[in-house]
DNA sequence: GTGGTCTAGACCACT
DNA sequence: GTGGTCTAGACCACG
């Protein structure tokens, strides 16, 4: 489910999060799933457990998880995040069309590109 | 003409060597143009000369730049630079548009989006 | 291990960064190895850590070791070094061979120094 | 005659001095024939006079040439010249030997390199 | 512990 | 004047 990429400039707590965010969003977490252990995860993983712990602990800053002291950790899902993630993934977009623009990139060339994508994940 | 960001994740040298890039897009700079010495940047950039003299070290390293030991840094206009940054630039939207489709957002918005995005350019 | 030269017009980043590739084609450094830490190595060799981190950085763009945060840099063994060192090679072997017909070194002299050197290799 | 190449990493005054020592090993130039004036060759090259004049100080060091103050700068060839110029090539084709055999690089591979370039030269 | 970045200041080679 | 290298020392992010 989750998989590293040492060679990726995200640091590894990054990816684990982004991952988790993806798994929820995507339905394989479902609100209140439990999350494997920080200790269970790590040995998956081959990471320092600290690196979970710190993934963890940003995602329960988003408010995506929540931390019940000795019991364990929950997906906590709320649809804001889907808000939250449209509005960031729109600025991206917004950033990336400029570039292309600025590189004469035309419109229908990007259109272009957008239906092959839509085509590959209608796929799956 | 160049605007750095102590908060962004990116380091000072790689800002220069981005927003160079751009200004030769952009047409800020044309082939053959002499770029400000690395001490009279850093003075503008209020930033140490190792810091500039690094991203230009970087520019040189991939051929956008040529730089003559006791006269200067130039401009080195390879039509090949387009290239390079349409690809990249590609992949970028690819990566971004199936991140879009997994959070829902329809095809119509994102070409809502570009073509917001065309008339702001447009205008410029 | 390593030997520097402060008299050598090579820069002393450089001279890491030959002797490293130089340790790895010789098998002194094989595939995942990790290399001395910065701090270590500017310790042995009376450098600066900036300047071993130098060298470093300039090995990973060559794709020839992987830094990993935190963890530390280790040795990616791609066969295409090879490739390219031997490319090298082979066109300042072409530049040596024009000079020594130009100052009428004939072949059989150029091949006595071949044989002689091969000796001295066989004997290691 | 001569041919600077500002993207080479020898400097400017090196490629001069290099460049009319071999004009003088293939019989360009011959003793006591007298050199262009700094200022000429400088106006010739598009180089900054201080350029020329430190590679005609090099040649002097060298003996390979004589400034006769008024007079002008003239070639001194003496035979010693291709004595020097010999060893050097020598022990340069005896690094790159090394190199080649410790990158698998075959006694024949490099006779044939040497027949092409010698095939090369001939012709000429 | 690891590497990455930046600063201030120095020195050198080249034009 | 130009850029390149190195040092000493600091701070930060990552594991």
């Amino acid at each position: 489910m989750y998989t590293l990429d040492y060679s990726n400039k995200d640091p590894i707590y990054q990816q684990i999060v982004d991952q988790t965010k993806s798994a929820i969003l995507k339905g394989y977490y479902k609100d209140k799933d439990q999350m494997p252990s920080v200790r269970e995860l790590a040995k998956t993983l081959l990471v320092n457990t600290s690196t979970v712990s710190r993934a963890y602990s940003e995602l329960e800053k988003m408010g995506i998880v929540q931390t019940i002291a000795g019991k364990g950790t929950f997906i906590l899902f709320d649809p804001k995040i889907i808000k939250w993630e449209k509005e960031k993934i729109l600025e991206k977009l917004e950033e990336v069309f400029k570039e292309c623009l600025l590189l004469d990139i035309s419109k229908d060339d990007i259109i272009k590109v957008l239906e092959k994508i839509e085509e590959e994940v209608v796929k799956k």
